[in-house]
DNA sequence: TCCCAGGCTCTCT
DNA sequence: AGAGAGCATGGG
């Protein structure tokens, strides 16, 4: 049973072993974490920089944190409310999902910040890991607000106020013209992000959708990352040819409830291992 | 050099 | 409604 304890600045979680830093933090729903040579993890999210590391007992540790911000983001952040071990265990009545499980062991659904997230996944289409990451640092440097060492991700607002030319900075090519209509269409309401967790998973996608460069991929990594739609399924060229090599196509049964967060152990199991070569 | 990247839009049937 | 080219940029 997880508890948690609140000492010299700093937080330590105890009792929770479905959480492993690396599969959580470097599988591709987020990207603006990293780990130094002594395993501490570090990143900004909702405009806070944090620090964190998973101590040898198994107990991980929130560096520089207060409580209230704890509560206020880093207990949703992490998701730190759900029991991935029951989910683990409903997956794991499918024999192939179980073996995933295993492999991505420790690997939980972040909820990140919606517009931040919404950018992310306009980046990342047609494109790699490296220059994704490297697109929203620059976004991040030159946009976002400079706060003790670190930068915040820009806010749509701030976005919105720009050129296409004010975005050339971060060669993120025919990308940019996608970032500022979200912009734009955050700004103005036609698109409200922060009801997209109240709605049916199909008008949640559709409202996205409305945003020119935000197709069913990219509004599905939205809905599951940011808004807590966990049936949402997005299909990447790495889980269309793992659907089709593992299940023919069909996701289980008893994995539909959870879909988006089978799709991630699923993504992570066959994307790292050889799994798919022929 | 060439091929490809956690897709999407546009165009043409 | 389904298929296919083109897209900016740079990593391998």
């Amino acid at each position: 049973m997880k508890n948690f304890e609140f000492k010299n600045n700093n937080i330590y979680i105890y009792g929770l072993p479905d959480f492993d830093l690396p599969h959580t933090l470097d599988c591709g729903q987020a990207f603006r974490w990293s780990c130094n040579d002594k395993n501490v993890w570090s990143g900004v999210a909702y405009g806070k920089y944090l620090e964190l590391e998973k101590l040898d007992d198994g107990s991980i540790v929130l560096y520089n944190t207060t409580k209230q911000d704890f509560y206020d983001i880093w207990f949703t952040y992490f998701d730190l409310e759900r029991d991935y071990e029951s989910i683990i265990v409903k997956l794991s009545e499918n024999e192939i999902l179980k073996k995933a499980c295993e492999y991505s062991h420790g690997i939980r659904i972040l909820n990140q910040e919606p517009f931040e997230t919404l950018c992310s996944f306009i980046i990342s289409q047609n494109n790699n890991i490296k220059r994704i990451k490297g697109i929203i640092e620059r976004l991040c440097e030159n946009f976002g607000e400079y706060k003790n060492g670190y930068y915040t991700f820009p806010t749509a607002e701030k976005l919105a106020s720009l050129t296409i030319d004010d975005l050339a900075v971060l060669r993120a090519g025919f990308r940019a013209k996608y970032l500022l209509d979200a912009a734009k269409k955050v700004v103005s309401g036609e698109v409200d992000l922060n009801n997209l967790k109240n709605l049916p998973l199909d008008d949640a996608r559709t409202e996205l959708m409305k945003i020119v460069g935000v197709g069913p991929k990219v509004a599905d990594c939205c809905l599951l990352f940011s808004h807590h739609h966990t049936t949402a399924f997005p299909k990447d060229v790495w889980i269309k040819r793992a659907m089709s090599v593992l299940f023919g196509d069909e996701l289980p049964e008893n994995a539909q409830e959870y879909a988006g967060i089978a799709q991630q152990y699923i993504f992570f199991y066959a994307r790292d291992t050889k799994l798919l070569e022929d």
